[in-house]
DNA sequence: GTTCGTGCAAACGGTTTGCAACAAT
DNA sequence: ATTGTTGCAAACCGTTTGCACGAAC
């Protein structure tokens, strides 16, 4: 919470009520929620929090560097609290996302890519996950 | 054009004037186009046709296998002629996409995504593409 | 008292859908 | 006659915006 404080503040994000609310679910969760699920889930102990201060908080948020804004589902936009280069999985029954380490895969370009200027990428996987193995 | 034909009819699609129009566009572009540019576009030469059936013509083309939908942009599908496994690049300044080679670019996963059944993948890239060396 | 954030409702843009007219077989 | 396709308009859904109110410095 006081923590939550300084993340916003180092970001040069004021400190509202309703941002510090937004930021401690999204900041925490492992879930990629749309803006519409964050207000669900915010609005719970927020109850007068409006649609409009989530998406206009969510975006302030990813202007500003603290989260990150995916582009993974049809018709809808995610946000992801991971804030460093990752890859993503993308269960195809549930539609869940899963946050994959960076140094889990290994992209090798071979050199016929020169046209190209690359600043990020990042690799978009789809299939099923395994029941947990506990 | 008559190879058109036959192509909609190996995959299970009976070749209307208007799928006939979409598919001669779709099927030749190097452009990812949204269904709303391909409307723009293939209503010059037919003026008739109407944006849902762009939509829905598109829709079939991709449950019948005939392209692809990606999902690159904000706000919006883009559809893409080429069928096969391949890579992208987004021009950040401009908002292009690129088709990149599936061989161009090798993927190693380290032994760590045991969770992960992984039925494809894809590698999606952000930068700037460089002017044209000839 | 000026600046910034919030909430509401309306607007917006991409997409889907219900339905009536219309082939094609 | 039945089945499938098209075009139109309305509906839909995620998102943004205009504006008035309110809080903070």
């Amino acid at each position: 919470m006081i923590k939550t404080i300084k993340e916003l503040r180092d970001h040069g994000i004021l400190p509202t009520a309703q941002r510090l609310a937004v930021a401690e679910y999204i900041l925490h969760s492992e879930a990629h929620p749309t803006a519409d699920q964050v207000w669900e889930r915010v609005r719970v102990t927020s109850p007068t929090l409006s649609r409009a201060t989530v998406y206009n908080t969510l975006n302030l948020f990813v202007n500003k560097g603290l989260i990150q804004r995916q582009v993974l589902r049809e018709g809808t936009v995610v946000f992801d609290g991971m804030n460093d280069a990752h890859h993503h999985f993308i269960d195809e029954e549930t539609g869940q996302i899963f946050d994959i380490p960076w140094d889990a895969i290994e992209v090798k370009t071979n050199g016929n890519l020169g046209e190209y200027d690359i600043h990020a990428y990042q690799v978009v996987m789809r299939g099923r996950r395994k029941k947990k193995t506990s």
